[in-house]
DNA sequence: GCGGACTGCTTACCT
DNA sequence: ACAGGTAAGCAGTCCGCG
């Protein structure tokens, strides 16, 4: 077995500033305040030694936060009374008045004078007071996670990799030569974006060492175990670290729990859950990340408080003295209601748990393209590792000591994998977002992408000593200027052009890159520019945005322009051509094809968070302005291809589908949306052949090399039963050998023939009853169904029962299928995925495991496929009622009903 | 009392 | 806990019919 050399000294890997030699590089990995010490802590990482260098502040820095000369007064007088208040009159620029302001900044002794409860927050109108301290420190320091620096004396250095030649030359020839064609080129405030953005994200990341760990707790079945209650017995820990360091301490146990068989070698056994706690401890203490799945709530906490329960010592019921735990209870924390555990942290390490940060929308679909779509371990490791968790029967507590042992050492392999898998793919694209976000990965893994943009846009304004403003003053920009489609909406979005219907041979898509990052940009949106101050601006009808009442900014960047302007570029410009680049090292593209993935996900979330509530810097104007402008794109480009005599059949948003367009065709438009709307419009796909119905957003396409691209067809949805999914794959097999028109005939019967088999294979029961099930997740918990009708609040409130089918009226399917599950003593909850099937019960349904073959409705079936199969055979002029007869008492019905 | 048109709710998808 | 647009299935209401 390989023995990590960690292990072996079983050192304490951390040390303090002063000892890092001087020169050392190392990266900034983390940075939290601690309230005991009321101190900002840094950590950094050390890659090759593998050892964490621990620094405290001492350069005095002190919470803060601002508010208006207005308030002068008001604000001395409360520096008066409460006596802790430094008060400093200070130079601010306000981007909302385009103007710089006297503001006062008010400098506390810690950061609850602020915003705790009595806070200065509370009494005042300020401003910046919603910043984490910790953050803001990161901020006026200018240290960005991810990056590296050095030791000079008790100070910290800033101190980069020098760039290779060929990477510093492929940034010199984007920033000189191709900006040249377009204005920003002449504008070196932009050219200093993207320098800065590259200096950054050019940096290589190092392979951390770090453990994976997995805990077992005996458990009765159906309940989960508390961490605050911390009353049941831990029976494993595993541990996985790089290396092939494996390792699972199991808690010995009775004659029942052993079937005889040998254990796995990487098992340990030990006599007291204390022992294990400690042997777990020590390790833990030798690694610097600890990586868990769903450790917040439930492994990290649990085996803290089962540290502090005497009954881990049977014989002399000793706790383990809170010293030698290698985490703290975070007290700084706000408390969340209704929590489970009160959180944890590393004492010397970073903790991330998987579980939220593959959670993360952005995660699931940016950098993972939906491969995952529900949140458990098993589920994620069989999409993105092709492998899953140990299955078993009955109860965890019922296995046997052997079984335990590869169950728990699985869990944890799997764990650490889902880190290590295609290179460290997502180790690395977390550094890059801390990069560019600003936030330590520690705290980017448990937030959503609104924070990372954030972290971003905050961290530009202390750079260019801007005041941040307060959300309600972004309120008042002006009215919405285009009324969304769909109700409830607050603006209008994408346009979407109807399809025209048919079989289109030779379609040619294409696409602008990065539309909305490239409006932002090209347009300079940001809440300071759109309907900026300057009659001048406001009164050119050159700055006027299509199809609004906004006006844009002439006099000055916008500051989200120049970020995602600038990010926007070098990854279209600079890191796509690198990723692809053989003249350079495999490693060095590797990181470059990371960073252009993680610049992805920021300028994919960067217009939709300008329209959401919850971002700070909400601002509904820009989030309409970006998308008005985008519509007015795609329809001068649809009306200029008309013009050229190119037939678009389709669109979307940003995409439009050519019909069989020359070579020159596309290029001539392209250069048309260049010059004229200052946006690239790419060649995305070249399909044989396009099959529209009627419906937007629904289509089925060949490329070239035969492969099937379908969009939004049942068939190909997840809820579909799988039996229709199946058949409807094996169709798309047959339209994939299509090429010409004259194919079709033969694919029609093709088709024909495997609906007609599908069909009798149903009603002749030869389905497995699981391919039978419709699978749809439940997004609330199921209680919270079916509340809104009047109808339903006074069926359940009369006859008081719960169970009775008019209870359960008004409540879809799959809810009312849970509620079965739910009778029969399961539990469902909020992100489930129930399986059901259509019966000819009352109810109409029942979750798979508990219906019978006879309950069947074959009608419902019939019609499903039906309407699912049409989608495709209304194009192809086959009608699927005339492949498989009139509806009729299907034989299975006549079977069991008869008798 | 019945059925079709309509609305609302929910999910899954597209960009 | 980033946006809006589209489709489908189900459940319920409204309304006219005769």
């Amino acid at each position: 077995m390989d023995q990590s050399p960690l292990l072996q000294n079983n050192k304490q890997n951390l040390t303090y500033w002063k000892e890092l030699p001087e020169n050392t590089r190392v990266m900034l990995i983390s940075a939290i305040y601690s309230g005991e010490n009321q101190k900002v802590q840094l950590k950094f990482y050390d890659p090759n030694l593998h050892l964490i260098y621990f620094w405290q502040d001492k350069t005095d820095h002190k919470p803060y936060c601002y508010t208006k000369f207005e308030n002068k007064e008001r604000v001395e007088e409360i520096a008066a009374i409460e006596k802790k208040f430094e008060l400093k009159t200070v130079p601010k620029m306000d981007l909302l008045l385009d103007k710089e302001i006297q503001a006062i900044k008010i400098i506390a002794p810690d950061p609850l004078s602020i915003g705790g409860k009595g806070g200065i927050r509370e009494k005042l109108n300020v401003w910046e007071a919603n910043i984490k301290y910790h953050e803001n420190y990161l901020y006026d320091t200018r240290l960005i996670p991810g990056s590296y620096y050095k030791r000079k004396g008790d100070q910290i250095i800033e101190d980069p990799y020098q760039m290779s030649d060929i990477v510093q030359n492929a940034l010199k020839n984007f920033l000189w030569d191709k900006m040249l064609e377009s204005k920003e080129a002449r504008n070196d405030e932009y050219r200093k974006y993207v320098r800065e953005w590259a200096d950054l994200l050019n940096q290589p990341i190092p392979e951390m060492k770090r453990i994976a760990l997995d805990i077992e707790v005996d458990s009765e079945e159906g309940r989960m175990p508390i961490p605050r209650e911390h009353d049941r017995k831990i029976t494993a820990i595993g541990i996985v670290a790089n290396g092939g360091f494996r390792k699972v301490f199991l808690l010995e146990q009775d004659k029942n729990h052993n079937d005889g068989t040998e254990l796995i070698p990487e098992a340990e056994i030990c006599k007291t859950e204390k022992e294990l706690l400690e042997k777990t401890f020590s390790i833990i203490r030798s690694y610097n990340v600890v990586v868990t799945f769903n450790g917040d709530d439930f492994d990290l906490p649990y085996i803290y408080e089962r540290s502090q329960d005497p009954a881990i010592d049977p014989v002399k019921h000793t706790i383990i003295p809170k010293e030698e735990i290698p985490m703290v209870v975070k007290r700084d924390s706000f408390i969340k209601k209704g929590i489970q555990a009160e959180p944890v942290q590393l004492k010397h390490g970073v903790h991330i748990d998987l579980f939220r940060t593959f959670q993360n929308r952005s995660i699931q679909i940016y950098a993972f393209s939906h491969k995952y779509s529900e949140y458990r371990l098993n589920a994620i490791s069989e999409a993105l590792l092709n492998d899953s968790k140990i299955e078993f029967e009955g109860n965890i507590s019922d296995l046997s000591i052997q079984k335990l042992a590869q169950y728990c050492l699985k869990d944890t392999e799997l764990t650490f994998r889902l880190t290590s898998f295609n290179d460290n793919l997502l180790l690395k694209l977390l550094f890059v977002i801390a990069r560019i976000s600003r936030l330590s990965v520690e705290d980017l893994s448990r937030v959503g992408v609104n924070q990372w943009i954030r972290g971003m846009l905050f961290y530009e304004h202390r750079k260019i000593n801007a005041l941040i403003p307060h959300s309600e003053e972004l309120r008042n920009k002006g009215q919405v200027s285009s009324a969304a489609i769909i109700k409830e909406k607050k603006y209008r979005g994408g346009l979407v052009v109807e399809p025209t219907p048919g079989i289109h041979f030779n379609v040619s898509v294409v696409d602008f890159a990065s539309l909305y990052p490239s409006i932002i940009k090209v347009h300079n949106l940001s809440y300071e520019t759109v309907n900026c101050p300057h009659d001048s601006c406001r009164d050119d009808p050159d700055q006027k945005i299509p199809d609004t009442t906004y006006w844009t900014c002439k006099e000055k960047k916008g500051i989200t322009s120049l970020l995602i302007g600038s990010l926007r570029d070098l990854r279209v410009n600079y890191y796509k051509q690198l990723s692809k680049d053989k003249t350079i090292s495999l490693e060095e593209r590797q990181l470059y094809t990371v960073v252009s993935q993680a610049i992805k996900v920021i300028l994919n979330a960067s217009y939709g968070v300008m329209g959401a509530e919850i971002f700070p810097l909400y601002c509904l104007p820009v989030a309409d302005a970006t998308a008005a402008i985008g519509r007015s794109i795609i329809t001068k480009t649809i009306d200029k291809c008309k013009e050229a005599g190119i037939e678009v059949v389709y669109g979307d948003t940003d995409s439009l589908f050519l019909r069989d367009p020359s070579q020159g065709n596309v290029e001539e438009i392209s250069k048309w949306a260049k010059t004229n709307q200052g946006v690239d419009l790419e060649l995305d796909k070249e399909y044989r052949y396009v099959v529209f119905n009627n419906l937007k957003k629904n289509y089925l396409g060949v490329l070239k090399d035969g492969t099937v691209d379908v969009k939004g067809l049942t068939g190909k949805k997840s809820h579909t039963p799988t039996f229709i999914r199946k058949t409807f794959y094996s169709m798309l097999e047959i339209l994939g050998k299509v090429n010409t028109e004259k194919d079709f005939d033969f694919a029609r019967e093709k088709i024909k023939d495997i609906i007609r088999e599908s069909a009798k294979k149903l009603e002749s029961a030869k389905y497995p009853l699981e391919e039978l099930s419709f699978n749809v997740m439940i997004n609330k918990s199921p209680e919270k169904y079916g509340k809104k009708t009047s109808e339903n609040i006074r069926t359940t409130s009369i006859d008081g029962h719960d169970s009775t089918t008019n209870s359960i009226k008004g409540i879809p399917q799959h809810i009312k299928a849970a509620k079965l599950f739910s009778d029969n003593g399961r539990q469902i909850k909020a992100g489930d995925i129930i399986s059901y099937v259509k019966t000819k019960t009352s109810e109409g349904v029942k979750p798979v495991e508990l219906a019978k073959y006879e309950e069947i409705d074959t009608e419902k079936y019939l019609e499903a496929m039906e309407s699912t199969f049409d989608q495709l055979l209304t194009a192809l002029d086959v009608n699927f009622k005339s492949i498989i007869g009139k509806p009729r008492q299907s034989n299975l019905d006549e079977l069991f009903w008869s008798n």
